[in-house]
DNA sequence: ACGATCCATACAGCGAGAGTATCAATGGTG
DNA sequence: CACCATTGATACTCTCGCTGTATGGATCGT
């Protein structure tokens, strides 16, 4: 039995998404039938039924949706290696920050400037994306570092270190009949509009989806949604907005993730100074302002089609 | 820029850990030239020099460094995506359980009765390897779900849930001058020749190298080593063998592990058993006799060479 | 200075993958 | 019930890229 291709792999993820040969081939930009063929040659490698087609419909059987499952992952894993390795080559190697606007607690000046000092630091580049898009970029190798939140982001391939608990404040214009609460709890929300994040399935209602804390905000001023945030969101509020504890409502941890078993030292550098930061401002809690002047590259945005 | 093959990864890998063409060719089990050629289409396409390579010696550049490193975890997840998806496909899947022997604290027997009685259990293949070797099973693809233990494995890239917390114990012949202590300290243990595992790295002593527990104990016994070992081995202990409390020493944790982001249900079953048995017997410490009727089959020890 | 070692280059042969044309099976429709 | 549209499979040909053999050029040891 010989190796499995990446070329291979792509092609039985393309089909196995779209459960169609025709659209799968022009997806990846080839003809129908050396699509139709690759995916048998796999089978008859693997030994193994991926697909239930007849001429009608395309279906997955339980190896290729674990294929389909894992398959995305290696492929991922792959594209990875590729970018790290170029990136680890250019001549100025940099390690790239990844965080959401609002979501250091404003830590991460601290941390930039603790980071700087230590022994062979690289310079760094900031990167500021939408709810959820932290981890794709850390697992496909565009992004070396990031600030996440448990229990929101998906921390599973990730090594990573707590920095900080937060606690959940509810967020409301100034005129809400709760905004004049000492603390509300989570039953008192009963029926308020919530706002629903990019990676919350779709469960068909008609809750408004918010990219960014901005559009949030936005929307809670309008008196559009409410929304319950972790405590460091009060640093953005402006006059309208003001932020009542949620007695009862779930902690989040800001952490600091980077790829499993990273073997960069840059990577170890800046998890350090993250911590040291973390634990030294641990109840000095004066929030400093996130402003993050570095230049902020955006992404493109790239997750995975359903 | 087009997509990056397995083939070539192999490639680079081989060289990268030969750091010599010829016989990194040798060992793919092909001709030098290709290789070289390989390997510096692989540059242009990466667009990053990844050896230092005159025609007397090969070295890492710091990309190649981190391709091999990224390379070797993306041809895992592949070679893993293909073998679980064989495993799927076989006419009656199973879910291989890895765990050491005597590494499941006398919990495996009633975990796999309380799986059993999950909905849609499927049959369960125990599997009992070395020690350090449960995390390559579980990584390749070989194995579904393992019990493994920290901070002794290598928990990166899995996701875990804790079973049980275990003190660790002193493991000494009858006759041993700390065997009729009440507890020990790790100070008492100064000078005490102790085993060394297939984990850690050869640091040039000649502390013996054990494979198993059963080869540890019979060193032991022996007065060839003493052993700091979690409290559940003293299950195992024969009666020349006794255990000591050591009061200031590492605790472990009995874990289940299962490859990050898995989406299967007899994974997540296994998993809810497992954690439902470590609840149900946390204090009521009788250790049951840790027998395992099941068929074992036998690993074969393919760890990835240095 | 000579030879051994080792990576790079040249050249030719072959095989895997891609495209075009076409067939076969299925399901909807008048 | 006959006809047609849709969709995956097959046949055949071509081309590009990978491989092997032969050889060149550079470096180090003796």
């Amino acid at each position: 039995m010989d190796r499995l291709e990446t070329r291979e792999l792509h092609y039985f993820v393309a089909v196995a998404e779209e459960l169609h040969f025709g659209r799968a081939a022009r997806r990846i930009g080839i003809a129908q039938p050396p699509l139709s063929r690759a995916i048998r040659q796999l089978e008859r490698r693997l030994g193994v039924r991926l697909l239930d087609r007849t001429s009608r419909k395309v279906e997955l059987t339980p190896a290729g949706a674990t294929l389909l499952h894992e398959g995305r992952k290696a492929l991922e894993a792959v594209a990875a290696a590729g970018r790290r390795a170029r990136r680890m080559g250019r001549d100025e190697p940099r390690l790239v920050v990844v965080t959401k606007p609002g979501g250091d607690g404003g830590m991460l000046p601290d941390i930039l400037d603790a980071y700087a000092r230590e022994p062979g630091a690289l310079p760094v580049e900031p990167v500021l994306c939408g709810v959820g898009e932290q981890a794709a970029l850390l697992r496909d190798g565009r992004a070396d570092v990031g600030l996440l939140h448990r229990p929101y982001d998906d921390m599973s391939g990730f090594d990573t270190e707590d920095l900080r608990i937060e606690r959940p404040v509810l967020i409301v214009p100034r005129q809400h009949r709760l905004a004049g609460r000492e603390s509300v709890r989570m039953r008192d929300l009963e029926g308020e509009p919530m706002p629903r994040w990019p990676n919350m399935p779709d469960d068909g209602s008609d809750r408004p989806l918010v990219r960014d804390a901005a559009q949030l905000l936005g929307l809670i001023t309008l008196g559009r949604v409410v929304a319950v945030l972790p405590e460091s969101a009060q640093t953005d509020l402006n006059r309208e907005l003001v932020a009542v504890p949620v007695s009862d409502g779930q902690s989040s941890t800001i952490v600091v993730a980077w790829p499993e078993r990273s073997s960069s030292l840059a990577v170890a550098a800046f998890v350090r100074a993250a911590v040291a930061v973390a634990e030294s401002t641990v109840d000095d809690h004066e929030p400093s302002v996130a402003t993050i002047s570095a230049s902020v590259s955006v992404s493109s945005s790239r997750a995975s089609r359903a």
